[in-house]
DNA sequence: TAAACTATTGAAACAAAATTTCAATAAGGT
DNA sequence: ACCTTATTGAAATTTTGTTTCAATAGTTTA
């Protein structure tokens, strides 16, 4: 059940002591189970999960734990789509940009280290620390184009 | 009052009456306010707007008009914080990105070919038809550096 | 220009997402 | 084992966004 040192368990609990807070059993719950979706998810969707799983988590107690790992860099919020967010986890993952179909849907990630070197260079330029990016083509799929773009 | 051939006034009403839409005075006094405000916006500021300028046009019709001026390419959803959404005007800008401070919220724009090369090629290459594209880069800026990052 | 058709409007009801409240619990230090 | 206080779940609340519906008003047709 130990995870090895430099693990996303590990980074959180430091995380947590670090800010004073608790280390609780829901917490590493929550952040065990993110770090089993292998894809997108919302809060509605992870909720379930957890419950199928027999846990009783709250959805208070999830949107009280998210923030926290976005904070330490463990999650991020990928895009607000149907009225809500959508997050994925991070940690061990290669930066990567995303393209959604407004048709069907369907998300796919890639990688262009271009993205990468334009936000260093920004930040290099203006001062700034990146905490994070986010890029996003909007469009339709080979598979759906035509039909309303 | 009338706007030259190629103003977003005309490209939304051709936009509407090419969809059997109607062409409304509310919708032109949306298209016209979010025409008026050079920066970002959300849906309640530009309600607290029309109603200060003396309109009476219901936050209804501004969240149905938002879906057709984004389909018709004049606005754009930059970024959801704080819970809501935040959009601006994009017709007759170039192409730029953001970054915000996560401290202070301050949001600045920028531009950069590399990015629209990027989604270029991942059009091509997947076949994909762009809609939009979003590049993000959240963190801190020069002031607010060192105070919490 | 009157009539007919039907999309649009504002207001209010509604639904959904996210936050807050609060009493009970439990983490973590002494 | 005790104490302090952060965290929890459940419910209430707030906020965002959507839908309903009767009244209104574009637009087309004659």
């Amino acid at each position: 059940m130990e995870k090895p040192p430099g693990s996303e368990i590990e980074i959180f609990r430091d995380f947590i002591k670090k800010k004073g807070l608790r280390y609780t059993p829901e917490r590493e719950v929550i952040l065990r189970e993110i770090f089993n979706i292998h894809d997108h998810f919302d809060v509605d969707e992870l909720y379930l999960r957890l419950r199928n799983k027999g846990h009783r988590i709250s959805k208070a107690s999830i949107y009280r734990t998210l923030p926290l790992l976005i904070e330490c860099g463990l999650v991020q919020e990928v895009y607000h789509e149907d009225g809500h967010m959508h997050y994925e986890h991070i940690y061990g993952h290669e930066p990567h940009a995303h393209f959604r179909c407004l048709s069907c849907r369907r998300v796919e990630e890639f990688r262009d280290e271009r993205l990468e070197e334009v936000a260093r260079e920004y930040a290099e330029r203006y001062g700034v620390e990146i905490k994070m990016t986010r890029f996003e083509i909007l469009g339709y799929c080979s598979s759906c184009r035509g039909e309303e773009g």
